[in-house]
Order: structure tokens, then sequence, then C-alpha cells
DNA sequence: CAAGGATGTGTGCGCTGTCAACTTAAGGCC
DNA sequence: GGCCTTAAGTTGACAGCGCACACATCCTTG
């Protein structure tokens, strides 16, 4: 492969690569694909040869994300904890990767997407890393751990509050404070809150619950 | 008032108001500012007299949009009603404003504003929005209703709830069903299990709760 | 070794947000 | 009533954007 030939060789993951580069430096609304072809050394209209517009690009990486998040919060279910124990493993480590990552995490929830629903792979990503908790929501159903209610009707409930704590964090509702992983004490309530809302014997919360 | 005047008499509103319909006809992402001007008739730069930039004028949009949530939730209230059934009804109403004026919302919790720390007031119209619930947990946590934990804990909790199932039913991810208001049982029973997750006493869900 | 599809380039259109320089109208002061 | 400041709106321009089109180049396969 000579360096400077004219053909990239792999320029669609190149320009992948060079998009979340450039949304985790200057964020998603200043992204343009022109300058994405600037970064990888490309002329301006070589990634129409890759994807269909700039849409298209930010759904691939949209899916790419969702993808990441599953794999994320899968790999932190323990085999030998309790369901909500792991519905709260699972949740911790959603929140965890949505800090971790704001931009890409608005870009794959938020409105750079535009109609998202034409893209049938996108939304089966999405359905994909929400089988995750749906998974376990059913399996405290079953063990009897859960309220015996509709499971996406708790499911969704879960992801609600994750998703709209998550959002409200990232978009700068909590300034400073929330942001840091440091306050990891705050979400961890937050998340104990979220379980015992489909939780059959709610665990005692803090101190002074007295119940 | 000579009708074809050079001075519009109150472009500014008229500015906020053509916004506010495009927003409604187009969506937020397709909103410009030369449109703007487009539809009230005057000059592409006529708003920078009126608004330092873009953004500027959709912050104030997001202000406004901000005081009447806040103005509908608080309608929302009975006098009579108990804590936790007024925080229902808040949270109802809530929903009810957000997927009535989905683009509104979006625009003012999404990612259209920039650097939204920037702007106090459009920050502190968020936190008074924010009050409505802040108190009504306040005052549960009073009247024992609710558990005896931190009130800004348990408010944030109620409002990431709500606030991610608005923001997830907008941008698509629950498809057709509950985006129509004629599917209010589902919503109620998300709201109904957002309170139990603070309640002390946690109500009855549907027949099999069996607690 | 020729052909042809895949991949990248160059140019251009219409749109955008924003700026500087200009024009117009209105209101206060002598 | 005439003058002058100032707010309000206009005109024209610039750079950047997404994208469409025609063209150039390379790799592969017969």
């Amino acid at each position: 492969m000579n360096s400077a030939s004219y053909h990239h060789g792999n320029l669609r993951q190149a320009l992948l690569d060079a998009a979340l580069l450039l949304i985790r430096q200057r964020g998603i609304e200043q992204l343009s694909l022109r300058a994405i072809a600037r970064e990888v050394g490309v002329s301006q209209t070589a990634p129409y040869r890759h994807f269909a517009d700039k849409n298209r690009l930010l759904v691939e990486i949209a899916i790419q994300t969702f993808n990441e998040l599953a794999q994320h919060c899968q790999a932190a279910l323990q085999a030998d904890a309790s369901t909500p124990e792991n519905i709260r493993l699972c949740g911790l480590a959603y929140l965890h990767f949505a800090i971790a990552n704001p931009e890409r995490y608005k870009l794959t929830f938020g409105q750079s997407i535009e109609h998202r629903q034409d893209y049938p792979e996108l939304m089966a990503a999405g359905m994909d890393s929400f089988a995750v908790l749906l998974d376990l929501v059913e399996q405290g159903i079953q063990d009897g751990s859960l309220l015996a209610l509709d499971a996406q009707l708790m499911a969704n409930t879960c992801w609600s509050t994750i998703h709209g704590f998550a959002s409200l964090a990232i978009d700068g509702f909590y300034q400073r404070q929330c942001l840091t992983l440091s306050n990891d004490q705050l979400i961890n309530n937050m998340i104990d809150l979220a379980t015992r809302a489909i939780c059959r014997q709610p665990p005692d919360l803090m101190k002074n619950t007295d119940q």
C-alpha cells in the first residue's frame, strides 16, 4: 500500500473515527461533513461514496454507540447477584457510560439524527440495548423480586428515569454537581429510588425510611 | 400608525411568534433566522436589532416555555388532594404539555440551545418550573406521605422519570404507541410507579401487586 | 491486458448565520 | 419649527455548510 495513494483503503471507518474525534472535541452541533473529510484528508464529497448523506453517518455512529452501551451494561451484571441488585448495577453502568461519553450519548438519543424511525437497523439497535434491562425485569417478575406488573411498563419506567437523569445531567441542568462521578452517592441514591418503584419489597433506603 | 411603515412597531414579539409557528410547522432543526424574518416580512438582519444572535432568540422561547410549563403544572394541582395525588396530577400535566408541544419541549430541553449555562435567566426559569415539583415533595416530607429523604434527591428522581419518558416518547423511541394521549392508561401507570418510588406507603398498583 | 465498477476529485448551487455600512423614522431640545 | 441624536430596519457581502453533478483514477476480474 503506497501511503499517498489515490484510494484511501479504509475510508469508511476512518470517517467514523474522525467523526467521533471531532464530536468529542467540539460537540455534535459543530460537526460538519466537510470537517470530517478535512480531518481525514480527503475531498469534501468523498464521504458520499460511503454514506448516503450526513444523517446516515450519524445513524452509523448511533448504532455503534447503542451496541457499546448494551455491552457495557451487560458486562456490569453479576451472576450471583439478586435481580434488583443487577438492575441497580445495570443502571449504574448505563449512567457511567452516558456521563463518560456525553456527546455520543446526545448524538444517539438526541435530535441530531433526523427521521430516526426511517432506519430500522437503528431502531433495532436501540431495542437490543433496551432488551438488557427488559430481560432483567422479566427475570425479576419470575423470581418474585419485582411487582407482577407488565414488564414493558416497568422496564420503560426504569429506563425513563435513568435516561432522564443522564439527559438532564449532560445538558447541564444540574450544573457542576452530579456530572462528576466523584458524586457517586447521589447517583446511587437515585438508582435505589428508581428500583424501589418496581420492587415487591422495597429495600430500606438510608436511615429514615421507616418502613 | 401607517400600515406599511418602515418601523414594524412590535417586531420583537412578532419574531418570537413567527419562530413558534415555524417550529410547529417544520421542527426546530429546520428553523432558520432568515426564515423567521421572511415570515414576518422584514430583512434578514432585522432580528439582530432585538436578539444578539439566533441562540438568544431560542433562549427567549425556552424561557417562555418553561414559564408556561410551570403554570400548566401548577394549574393541575387540587387543594383538597393528597400530596402524592398532587404529584401524580403534576406529572400528568407535565406529560400532557410535553406531548402536546413536542417541538417546543425539544427546543427547551434539547441541544438546540448552545451554552445554556451562560444564560442565567434561562437557568432560573428552569429552576422555577422545577420548584413546582420540589415544593410538592417538601410538603410530602412534612405531612409524612413521602419518605424522609433529601427533597432534592426525590424531586430529581421524579423529574428524571417524567422528563425521560417525555424525551423518549417525543424522539420516537416508543413509535406510534404512547405518543397519543388516547393511551392515557400507560402514562398513568408509569406515573404511579414513579410516585411509588418515593411514597412512604406505596399505593396498590393494579390487581396483582400482592403487597 | 483490456474493461468496467468502485472509489475519490473539482466545481458549483442554494442555503445558512453573521457582520459592516448605510438609510429611515421618531423624539427631545433649543 | 428646525436640528440632532438615536433606535430600527436595509443592503450587500463573506465564509461555511449539505449536496448534486461530471470527471479522474485505481483495482479487480475476465
